[in-house]
DNA sequence: CGCCAGGTGCGAA
DNA sequence: TTCGCACCTGGC
């Protein structure tokens, strides 16, 4: 067991909103999560965590890396609130929301199945390939599986990714696992590249479009200018702004906060859904 | 039953 | 370049 003190982290609000797919709530109110190479258990604890694992080699850097701990957001916030003062109330309500570090291939292959899809059935079908392809975990009596990695599944065929209830995402997939191993793309060698060309690169791949491309970005990549637009942020933006052209979004977020309009908009939405009249 | 979800690729204009 | 439509699946 491991403590990590002062994380400042809103453990609830940034594991719950979206940003992940494969986790468990326990009735401790602890989370368990799938994280690339072993299982974790984590429990707020005021101002602390408190990790449990399967594995506990570097247990507390590969944690403290995944919430994206010691990234200095009061100083990012503080940017945000000279940039837009009327962010005061949201910054606040927002404190300890971090953007999780999230491993690359899995985040790639989970953001191809979310097009036009719902996230129970996007966790089912990530379930299903780690069921299948995934080295077994056993936790606290519980058995977890793995996320695969690309060699894992280079025997994989579209007809089984299609049975794994991935649905017509399955060709997608399929050619992107294939690429992958094969050396035609290096997801590794994104990391590299300013935003824009990785915008880019991600789009030359078939199942990858704006959105899905932005949140692969946004939370394996830590680019916090990137930001998804979704069927969410475009009635926000309507709703607020009466804005509803995708590029009029853009040109605005981009206007206003700059180097965190990825950050922004997932404190605005985040503000939205869970904070608002409550 | 018919509708559609945290989009995208594709063919038609 | 832009536009409209189909799309696995499953829950309502």
């Amino acid at each position: 067991m491991l403590r990590i003190k002062d994380a400042n982290l809103n453990l609830s609000d940034t594991i719950t909103c979206g940003q992940i797919f494969r986790f468990s709530i326990e009735d401790d109110n602890s989370y368990t999560i799938i994280l690339s190479d072993r299982v974790i258990n984590i429990k707020q604890d005021n101002n602390d965590l408190i990790v449990k694992s399967n594995n506990e080699d570097n247990l507390e850097s590969k944690v403290r890396y995944y919430l994206d701990l010691d990234r200095d957001y009061n100083k990012i916030n503080k940017r945000i609130l000279k940039l837009d003062p009327n962010m005061k109330k949201i910054v606040d309500d927002c404190n300890g929301f971090k953007i999780i570090n999230q491993p690359k291939f899995e985040t790639i292959i989970s953001y191809i199945l979310s097009q036009n899809n719902r996230v129970p059935q996007i966790k089912k079908a990530l379930d299903n390939i780690a069921y299948k392809y995934g080295k077994k975990i056993i936790f606290e009596d519980k058995e977890y599986y793995l996320f695969p990695n690309s060699e894992d599944m280079k025997e994989c065929s579209i007809e089984e990714l299609r049975n794994l209830k991935t649905g017509f995402r399955d060709k997608y997939i399929y050619e992107f696992i294939n690429k992958v191993n094969n050396k035609t793309i290096d997801i590794n060698s994104i990391s590299d590249m300013n935003s824009d060309d990785a915008m880019t690169y991600l789009l030359e791949n078939k199942g990858i479009g704006e959105k899905v491309a932005s949140c692969i970005l946004l939370f394996a990549y830590s680019r916090l200018d990137v930001f998804p637009i979704d069927t969410w942020v475009k009635k926000y933006m309507k709703d607020e702004y009466n804005i509803t052209n995708i590029k009029d979004i853009k040109r605005f977020t981009k206007d206003k906060y700059k180097e965190y309009s990825g950050l922004v908009i997932q404190y605005m939405f985040h503000y939205k859904r869970n904070k608002e009249n409550k």
